[in-house]
DNA sequence: GCTGCTGGTATCCATGAGGTAACTAAGTTC
DNA sequence: GAACTTAGTTACCTCATGGATACCAGCAGC
């Protein structure tokens, strides 16, 4: 894979890539799309699942996901109220870059943590030299 | 591929996938990364390539790279100052997951963008009809 | 000794993401 | 008619991110 060409792009501020790297980066979004992987599910099961996430943050988290066309909700008719929340078709195409990304993660992120921990050690050591 | 089979550990706030994640939704970070792809280089030129983004900024950014262990920082003994940020190992590595995403994001931000506009449109038209 | 270059710091400030806590609507059951 | 359910909303607060601006250190050349 040629990972060394840069489309020029990717330094202009309204570049496409910016806008997922965004959603990536909110806490919640990523999170709920790989919830929603295994299919529709309901807000308050969604809260149990996603550990102890506000409703009012749950719900921003929806509404931006539901805006950017990558999941819908679904509001049934019923008392007490179901919604469900589920994976359209763009949203489910982003599970696979997702996916790659969070593997990569689990193979190296002790690295990074290892790393971390060595820097910050020989930060101490400097100011201890000073 | 398998996107379907959820691991348990990503619900779990201390999962390492939010370590990348998060520094992928760095206004910056993904953005070095990508740059430092075509090889080393110095900081001035790091400043000129990113378009506008302040010493403070870019500072902070690479010193949380250069912490992950993903660049390194490479000061040469030269008047006036040179100083090299290259990729490490494990940064290059982050290329191939990051490009994927990226070139995900080329392909469907189109899509997002126009799902944006419709729903903002169908908001619109809600709040008239109040 | 003044200026210029590089690679930064230091200080202050605005914004927004995320969190807390309390409240609501609407129908159903008791 | 009081309580319970779900799926939220509202008001308020905090703190980290990112940005603007100004300054600094060290040496070379003039």
């Amino acid at each position: 894979m040629d990972t060394s060409s840069l489309p020029a792009n990717v330094l202009d501020p309204d570049c496409p890539s910016r806008v997922i790297f965004q959603r990536i980066g909110d806490k919640w979004a990523s999170l709920v799309v790989q919830v929603l992987a295994d299919g529709p599910i309901r807000f308050s099961e969604l809260r149990k699942m996603v550990h102890v996430v506000t409703p009012k943050v749950l719900t921003q988290t929806l509404r931006t996901l539901e805006r950017d066309g990558l999941i819908t909700r679904t509001v049934h008719a019923q008392v007490p109220p179901r919604v469900d929340y589920e994976l359209t078709e763009l949203g489910a195409s982003l599970l696979e870059p997702l996916t790659l990304l969070r593997l990569w993660a689990e193979d190296h992120v002790p690295s990074i943590l290892k790393a971390r921990d060595a820097y910050d050690d020989a930060q101490d050591e400097a100011v201890m030299g000073d």
